[in-house]
DNA sequence: CGCCCATTTGAAAATAATCAATGGAAGTGG
DNA sequence: CCACTTCCATTGATTATTTTCAAATGGGCG
């Protein structure tokens, strides 16, 4: 399956289902292929430290990972979930300004940044992909911040999993990270996550066919609820 | 006055005093100080609104702009506010996802998109330098996230003003916009920014000179308040 | 000088966090 | 394969923070 290690085929930002915008760059990429370390990791190790030197660029193959940073009063900010085809590592100047950890068993393939930079710097077409790739991401990441800085605790619930649902067409939504994960991604705790979620599975909206598997029944209440 | 209308004196990001990661790129784009044209904006005029064909890049010469989203609720979201140095629409696909809007008479410097990419294509270095300031923005984006999904009002405001008297060395500080744009950006509402700041005076830990312009007397202290 | 708008301040209400206890799933080792 | 253990999730009660609503103050500008 070659599609599956080609950069072209990545997203270009994790938890959005925003409608894409003009064609994905990506394909003049295709020359990484061949660059590319295939590596597991198991539940909760880690791909990289905070702080750690940024040579790498990774995608996601099977599995997740999480982008984790711990506080000064010790509390967790996730910067990111990375599902399958997800790329790692963009955004990172000289180090990691995150540590990125396995959620369950994940499997990636990892390209050398140097690699990657000199492509760019060859191939105009290169670099301007990452530029675009870039860009999306950093749309991606002016939405979040209007989730965090404005939506109540109910409409970041529906936005992320609106997000999670727009991966697989049927309603179903995988969850692979916990619920402090995902309270730690959202500005809230796993109390409120769950309560949230309680409240959707009594409203119909969801039905929860394992711990970490839901289904999405009335995608347009959820919709509504992000529209106050 | 070169330097004022050379790329290469755009800061990274804006509202952030974080250290440098290593040279500033965008030396390489010197080639572009020619192509840009001088603009001036009144009091609370747009400089594009949101879903504008995004077609220009910007640099702040003078005064301030502030860029901002209307929600479906009517609450407004501020993307970030851009002040003396700062570049505007690097973020931005085909089209503008925010307005933007002057806070006060700003004079500013337009760039075709056109050009830059031209220029970007012809060379590496120029593409590169593009890359390395996406990539800081995206890293201030990330602190934004933590900012606003984890600190608290009074952090958020602690952290909002250290970033603004990064700018002067003194402890002057300039807040041109008002206690409703502050909030919009922070996420919170402006009485409680007014609260915050009311705090701070009865603290010591700043002093007013005039609505728009503070003295940042205590700024140990204002760091403490932003690492609980 | 007076008006208008931004700011400040106060009191009440709402939202989410915290504290606390129970329930349930997954994984371990006998 | 089952029981034990541990971690995660759920639910409830209380507390804290911020928002909302409301009123008063003050500055800037015509």
């Amino acid at each position: 399956m070659q599609a599956a290690i080609a950069l072209s085929t990545q997203r270009e930002s994790p938890i959005s289902d925003r409608a894409n915008q003009g064609p994905m760059p990506g394909d003049s990429m295709a020359a990484l292929d061949h660059v590319g370390a295939v590596i597991t990791l198991q539940r909760d190790e880690t791909l990289f430290l905070g702080g750690d030197k940024a040579d790498c660029y990774f995608k996601v193959l099977k599995g997740a990972v999480r982008s984790s940073k711990v506080l000064d009063d010790g509390r967790r900010h996730i910067g990111d979930f990375y599902l399958i085809g997800d790329f790692i590592g963009l955004d990172a100047g000289e180090t990691h300004g995150a540590a990125a950890e396995a959620i369950g068993e994940t499997v990636l393939i990892r390209y050398a940044r140097r690699n990657v930079d000199a492509l760019a710097a060859e191939q105009p077409r290169v670099a301007q992909s990452l530029i675009e790739l870039m860009r999306a991401r950093l749309i991606a990441a002016r939405e979040r911040m209007v989730l965090l800085g404005h939506m109540t605790a109910m409409e970041r619930i529906a936005a992320f999993l609106l997000g999670l649902a727009g991966r697989a067409e049927d309603g179903r939504i995988d969850l692979p990270m916990t619920r402090t994960d995902i309270g730690d991604y959202l500005g809230l705790t796993m109390e409120t996550v769950s309560r949230a979620f309680s409240k959707l599975k009594t409203g119909g909206i969801i039905v929860q066919r394992s711990m970490h598997e839901l289904a999405l029944v009335d995608r347009a209440a959820l919709l509504a609820l992000i529209q106050r």
